[in-house]
DNA sequence: GATGAATGAGCATTCATTCAT
DNA sequence: CATGAATGAATGCTCATTCAT
């Protein structure tokens, strides 16, 4: 396991310029391999667990060489960040595109919070993904540099959801709080939720569908925030 | 990886009856190396993870040999499945005692609230393994029979905990909701506060304690059960 | 490749000690294991090359498991580095023994000659164990701590035929000379005469044997060393 | 590893006869770039080993391609092969400059020797590039076409410098011999101070410097070769 | 029962070589 | 000709599990 790495997203240094159809089409093809090698890996990466998933899965899946993931990500741990950091914008994206509707911003959260589960939905993997970082040892082959820049990217998305919920306070359609608290305490329920379900699911337990939980748990959130 | 076992649990039978005496000291030594043995797994899973633990990690915990594990446990997954046994266990011992006060049932609830705490500061460890359950793959290597056991065992604290939040709506005192989804939530807004924070920590975040996200999402919560 | 490590050679710790007779047989067969190792290990560096052996042709020549390998030594390096350490401790014994036979010095240094075609003959193997330290990049693998000991011990071997040569000088036998540096030449042109054969083995050449070589090199050697 | 190949220096065959000139600066390209490769390879090898250096080091290096030095050898052992026979063509060209200068024949025998540390000192590189010849296995991935041409070449050198002994000994300069192993003595012992220094500077020891030894080991052989 | 040496399948990673563009 | 992306066999090392003592 290498524990650090430089960044192999750079484009590459061309000595002499070629013509420049040809490059971009190069840049077009390289960018379209590495969503390749990501789809596939999400894919094994959420069927087997970081541990469990081997290299040779995730090229199998890709049908490409194993080799060939070495020439686009330097290390299975990377191969793992960028998934994370796929996941992560693909969050801000969704929730920046809500707050920009100018709905009211109970509305939003609202909708925020379907998103939650949209997201599960669409991309159950890169959702599993984003737990992952729970395991202990994981963060061992994650250079200082890239858990950085997680933490950076992980708190711009709070932050955006945190603003919402301060605007629905600043209006009195919430009670004060801490904004950052409620987003905290809603991202911890909607995050418990799909682990109970998830768990209900290994072990063979078909009551109550995450589906169900996730639209009764707002409204009741929700009744708790609002002012009597 | 042996996908099922027989159970290894049961009291060997000896061919020849020996006295009495003995053989009661020899069912109590059985479950005094099998604590050990827990004990040593509790730590080194909680450490590295499941897949990074090794047995002789367990073993050297234990001060007993890797051969010896395996007199009481047939495979990796069975000694890790023990530990989820004996959580729950402990739950179901704290929360019957609660029970047991006579205290009105939304005494009781916050109680039980406030135990989820404890227990995780108590057995950090212990309820890190509850959350490999929800690890896809992992399963693979339980046997139905014991995934049954797991599964039954875990509905009984969700039934006692639903006892008591049935109570309080009984009582008035919460809103006419499904207990038992209610239970849902709560379980899975600890499981997720939980997660939240071991994450933060695992990136090196000190911001907001479970501490105290566990004290202020209770009484959140609880606003929303109560009537207005 | 680990870079360093703890040696694994240190006789294992017991709680309780157990019949002193089963010790003893353990520390032997322990012993005899490790010998069996080096053994495999000399005749397929030798054959290959340091890079080109793999500890598969090792365990295999070893009729072992190649984890077996891994519990005597930590790394290809570490068994490596012990191959030439026991190369060192042969040429010792047998530099000592030479000295202890209280010949005239510049008999001894004949038989010191003689020794290293001996040795060479004996040891073909072991003989090309040190010649790879000269490879550029191996001792990147290989600790501080232990180059430092594979100085101490070339060094002690130089000392000792060093101080023969010193002696045939005090004697009037040869002329005076820094005894160092003819030690260094006469190792160089043994190194210098096993290099040259073996090339012309490698590409097929067969004039000129090494034991002609060797034999002949001395007489014209020591004709440079005496007196006019 | 491919084991043998056609040879790909001859000049390529054009279908079509193209202007003379052309032709010419085809040729000389293709020798410009062969060199490029040479001196990219030399410098490579002998920073990390035959094993250890890569084909993308070399392309690196060289400012090419890995494709493009496909094109000019056929194989990794085929390119470090014509490093050999580049170093080879250097000193022959060295020892026949120095014959011509009619100097009398040990005067010539001393300034060969120089040569051997001024070829080392100018090119270290190519110099260890000839050491490699001993690693057994290497020659498994070489033609015995081109092995013979090897040998060919060594002997030639061998040859013009046994001359230079020859002509010392017949005129009494020097005791009679066989010269040609004069001249293996000779390059043994330089082959050897190499090897020695060397090591101790892998290993990191300072003392007695090629320079110094090289100097001492001439006067010093001399003597044994000259008349009483 | 207890031990721990032995096993060997399994895995991340590298690199010589090929070939479509 | 030149390129460099793709390949996949090869390799050092790990670890769950077995079994002779």
């Amino acid at each position: 396991m290498r524990l650090y790495h430089h960044p192999r997203d750079a484009a590459p240094v061309h000595r002499e310029l070629t013509a420049l159809g040809t490059l971009q089409r190069k840049v077009r093809e390289r960018r379209a391999r590495r969503q390749a090698i990501q789809a596939a890996a999400v894919q094994v990466f959420s069927d087997k667990g970081f541990s469990r998933a081997t290299m040779e899965d995730i090229a199998r899946q890709a049908e490409l060489s194993v080799g060939t993931i070495y020439l686009y990500y330097r290390s299975k741990e990377e191969l793992y960040v960028s998934l994370l950091f796929e996941s992560m914008k693909i969050f801000t994206g969704a929730i920046e595109k809500i707050m920009a509707t100018g709905l009211p911003p109970d509305r939003q959260l609202k909708k925020v919070w379907e998103y939650f589960y949209t997201y599960h939905t669409r991309y159950p993997q890169s959702y599993r993904v984003l737990l992952f970082l729970q395991q202990p040892g994981l963060t061992a082959g994650i250079s200082p540099k890239t858990l950085q820049e997680i933490n950076v990217r992980a708190g711009r998305n709070f932050s955006l959801v945190s603003r919402v919920v301060a605007a629905a306070m600043a209006k009195g359609i919430y009670r004060a709080h801490e904004p950052r608290e409620v987003v905290d305490l809603l991202w911890s329920l909607f995050l418990g939720l799909v682990h109970l379900s998830e768990t209900r699911q290994n072990l063979g337990v078909t009551i109550s569908t995450l589906k169900d939980l996730h639209r009764k748990a707002f409204r009741w959130l929700e009744a708790g925030l609002r002012p009597r």
